[in-house]
DNA sequence: TTTTTATATTGCAATATTACGATGAAAGGT
DNA sequence: ACCTTTCATCGTAATATTGCAATATAAAAA
């Protein structure tokens, strides 16, 4: 035990869970945020702006990309990173949705 | 180490991740999703739905209620547990945010 | 070619999460 | 009073995550 039971769920849930986890995580939060606050992608200043050293932004950056928040090239020497606007918008979506079914129904509390 | 530097980031950055963090489980997606479904509050049939034994859906159900995701009524002998809209709305607004903010940006990738 | 710059990977310690059996608490039914 | 039902809590084992020093890689600059 201690390994979430990924196969009793359906894929949709495992999913979203996933793109969810990757992003709940204040480092992420702050990446995300910092992409949007320069307008651009990013090539490595985010090392700069954060509060952890560059194998932990790094991890990070690599967990965002896997599951597909952000997106990254390789430009020469650096790396450029910007968000993934598809995967935002699947995430908009399913809240939007929940936000939808929810007001019909009947609340008790 | 192992520990989130929580004190590092701002108070927003933390409370996005939090309520995140309350949803990137498939069990608590699947339990938002099976709320939704019954279209009332949900009072203990949870445990037969989910392929999970009673202490641990209690144990998520408490996440989701400390994360304000869920509400919960004690109900005389059961518990009557319905989503928060208020707080799904506002990860429904976080993230349309940044799409609005995204699409300003000139993507390079 | 050597050095520098930018990023990734490895290995590991500290901590958090997940899951559940056992047990507890509290209300309802008999 | 006694049992049953419903849910929470405790304790704990298995696993995952976080963070970083050390090291690797790879392109640019000198």
């Amino acid at each position: 035990m201690g390994a979430t039971k990924t196969d009793h769920f359906t894929d949709k849930q495992n999913a979203i869970a996933i793109l969810l986890k990757a992003l709940a995580h204040p480092a992420r939060v702050a990446i995300i945020e910092h992409l949007l606050k320069v307008k651009s992608c990013i090539c490595g200043d985010i090392v700069k702006e954060l509060p952890l050293a560059q194998p932990t932004v790094s991890q990070h950056l690599r967990e965002l990309k896997n599951a597909g928040i952000i997106k990254g090239n390789i430009e020469g020497n650096a790396v450029c990173y910007c968000i993934d606007e598809k995967t935002i918008d699947k995430l908009q979506f399913y809240f939007a949705n929940i936000l939808i079914e929810s007001s019909n129904n009947n609340q008790c509390c």
